[in-house]
RNA sequence: GCCGCUGUGGCUUAGCUCGGUAAAGCAGCUGAUUCGUAAUCAGCAGAUCAUGGGUUCGAAUCCCAUCAGCGGCUCCA
């Protein structure tokens, strides 16, 4: 259904003649006006026909929702078949016209100008921002494999896009009414309203987010000059937005942080593969996937071919896993892309820094289960593993809970789900659905929450129990029988940008609490800065360098002050700084200035090189990739 | 997508109200200084003032459009 809504001081008309289509009337309906009424002008399509009630249904939502902005208490029905080239039967549109009359006028004098009639109208439109808008509806099926997604909730809703498409998730969201709740440790379930969140800011912080969507914010978010001024990452103005450029040192810490991601699912018997960044428009399993995300998509036109960039790793892994030959001696199968690039088209009002961006890197890790039961055992041991993940990244219980799950799931794994509550040992907010809407039946996500109020989602774990057999993803059981797996989505660290974004504010928040802004010591780009008194001193301070492998040394030979050498330091959160000069040269041993305790101690380069080592250990580790005398670098920013 | 604010050397900014062809600090380069824990001194070079139009004798400055960043709305689980 196409939908114009033009909020009117006045629309009257007048039946002039009547064509083929006409619907019978009465006289009283041959002319018709109304005074500061919501016109709709209504073109029903063909889609509509096959969820007519679905339509009117959503089309009712809409003209309410446009209607409670512009507080208009009369609605004009107004049918116009030049709205759209895809027009329905006669005798569908005028069904659902009535129908739609019907519906609304519980609420609103409701007036309809007869279908299938030349008729003169005269509107005066009010003019102001919200008077004019035009709405599309579609009922889609509730399709698809929206990823496991770093983002927030993602995925799922994004088939609603509002504006563009109002689909299936939309309409399935009135009657599945959110219920938000907080489970404490105890396994008491309170509504939201009267639990005492005197003891956790945070967590209103984030109820707050997620509940009231209170979005007030004052200024730039501190990460953003933090990204350009330690030469991490930056704005391309020569790509689209939300798309970064990552300098050396951000492209090192991306590089640590996926092989960290990598190496921890490895370990627990994940195998790592890659898939295509674009997929067929017209592939017959991804299509009807794709009409859910109209709005979001990249596109791309190729010889005559329509392709679209994924968001997630799902498609390409799927589409393997319908491939493959599995057997239950395989489960759980685990399989992790790294994937460089997710992207969607966020909207423009949405991309910030490194928080949310439109192409990212995310580890997307899909499990095959035999059953529930094995789904659940493994949603709890990649719920453990995700807290870990966090907690060697940086951000050791900064972030806060959510725990989504429908009615039915809850009634069945009430134990299970206190269970994860007592596992993070602190409240948790749960999102409770009547019905399953979505493909999964439950999910959590961590949250970061920034100090603009602003909740990202970092780590993610879903079981869905759609996909198996939209993709047709099945393993042989012990009898020889073909079974569908129920899979698991998980995105460890959620996306790597996202990460750096949630380490930089929390920094910013360190410093802004009269703390020293630090980054984690294995992902700063540089471990050790040497700094010689005078030029007679790099040679020794080279022979330091050398006896430090395993550790990133580098040396700031410029022509200097040593004071300038170390306030430059300072800058940029070396860990570890070093000057040399006649004393160390003579001694052997190091004056050594730590930045995390603001102290000094004396060391040789053996010791030292030992304190970066124990503190990084079981960390990735990566050469430091420029040049070593910082007289040889180029400036990147500044 | 809509509305608003902003856009000046690589970076940060002044100038814009009341048009007369651009100023400073940092970074860079050259020279001097070889220095002991948060900015050594001097000099040089570097800008068609986001882009494209328009008004004007003359535009960084006024007008329009576009793009980008930021904020709000919408959206986003």
């Amino acid at each position: 259904m196409q939908l114009l809504l033009i909020h009117s001081d006045y629309i009257e008309y007048e039946t002039k003649k009547r064509t083929p289509v006409a619907e019978e009337i009465k006289s009283s309906m041959k002319r018709g006006c109304m005074e500061d009424a919501l016109t709709a002008f209504i073109a029903v399509e063909s889609y509509d026909e096959a969820d007519p009630d679905g339509t009117v249904k959503n089309a009712a939502t809409e003209i309410r929702k446009t209607a409670g902005q512009v507080k208009a208490n009369r609605v004009m029905l107004y049918p116009y078949a030049h709205l759209s080239s895809e027009l329905s039967k006669p005798a569908v549109a005028v069904d659902v016209l009535k129908k739609l009359e019907e519906t609304l006028s519980s609420d609103y004098e409701v007036k309809r100008a007869p279908f299938g009639w030349y008729k003169a109208f005269k509107i005066s439109c009010k003019g102001h921002p919200l008077s004019e808008l035009s709405r599309t509806i579609r009922i889609g099926k509730n399709e698809g494999s929206a990823g496991s997604e770093e983002n927030k909730k993602n995925g799922e809703k994004d088939g609603s896009v509002g504006s563009e498409v109002v689909s299936e998730a939309l309409k399935s969201e009135e009657k599945a009414v959110s219920h938000w709740h907080i489970l404490t440790q105890d396994g008491e379930l309170l509504p939201t309203e009267t639990f005492d969140f005197s003891e956790h800011t945070d967590l209103k912080r984030f109820v707050d987010y997620e509940i009231s969507k209170s979005r007030a914010v004052d200024r730039i978010p501190p990460h953003v000059e933090l990204m350009k001024r330690l030469e991490i990452a930056d704005y391309e103005p020569g790509s689209d937005s939300g798309n970064m450029r990552f300098y050396p040192k951000g492209t090192l810490m991306k590089r640590l942080l996926e092989d960290y991601v990598i190496d921890t699912v490895s370990k627990r018997g994940a195998v790592e593969v890659e898939t295509p960044v674009m997929y067929d428009m017209n592939h017959p399993t991804l299509k009807k996937y794709l009409d859910r995300f109209p709005a979001r998509q990249y596109s791309i036109e190729s010889d005559k071919r329509s392709f679209f960039l994924r968001f997630a790793a799902c498609f390409g892994q799927f589409l393997m896993n319908r491939d493959m030959t599995i057997s239950y001696r395989n489960l759980p199968l685990k399989m992790i892309e790294m994937t460089r690039y997710s992207f969607r088209r966020e909207q423009h009002g949405e991309l910030v820094g490194l928080r949310r961006l439109r192409a990212f890197t995310m580890p997307d890790m899909h499990t095959l289960c035999s059953d529930m039961d094995h789904a659940i055992a493994e949603f709890k041991d990649q719920y453990a593993m995700c807290m870990a993940v966090l907690a060697d990244i940086g951000l050791d219980r900064d972030y806060e809970v959510a725990i989504r799950f429908t009615r039915d799931f809850y009634a069945e794994n009430q134990e299970f789900i206190t269970e994860l509550v007592k596992i993070v040992d602190k409240p948790v907010l749960i999102e409770l659905w009547d019905s399953r809407f979505f493909y999964f039946v439950i999910k959590f996500e961590f949250n970061y929450i920034d100090t603009m109020n602003k909740a990202s989602a970092l780590s993610t774990v879903q079981i869905d129990v759609e996909n198996a057999e939209r993709y047709g993803i099945e393993y042989t059981d012990k009898n020889g029988d073909k079974l569908r797996p129920t899979i698991l989505h998980c995105s460890p660290s959620g996306a790597i940008e996202r990460c750096i974004y949630a380490l930089l504010e929390k920094a910013h928040l360190t410093s802004e609490a009269g703390g020293v802004p630090t980054l984690p010591t294995w992902l700063s780009p540089t471990h050790v800065r040497l700094i010689p008194v005078a030029d007679r001193h790099i040679e020794y301070a080279e022979g330091v360098a050398r006896a430090m492998p395993g550790v990133r040394v580098d040396i700031d030979n410029r022509e200097e002050t040593v004071g300038k050498r170390i306030r430059a330091a300072g800058r940029e959160w070396i860990p570890y700084v070093v000057v040399i000069g006649d004393k160390e040269v003579e001694s052997g041993v190091l004056s050594v200035t730590i930045r995390a305790e603001s102290g000094k101690v004396e060391e040789t380069a053996q010791e030292l090189r030992e304190r970066v080592l124990s503190e990084i250990a079981g960390m990735p580790y990566r050469q430091i990739n420029l040049p070593v005398m910082l007289s040889q670098r180029a400036v990147f920013f500044g």
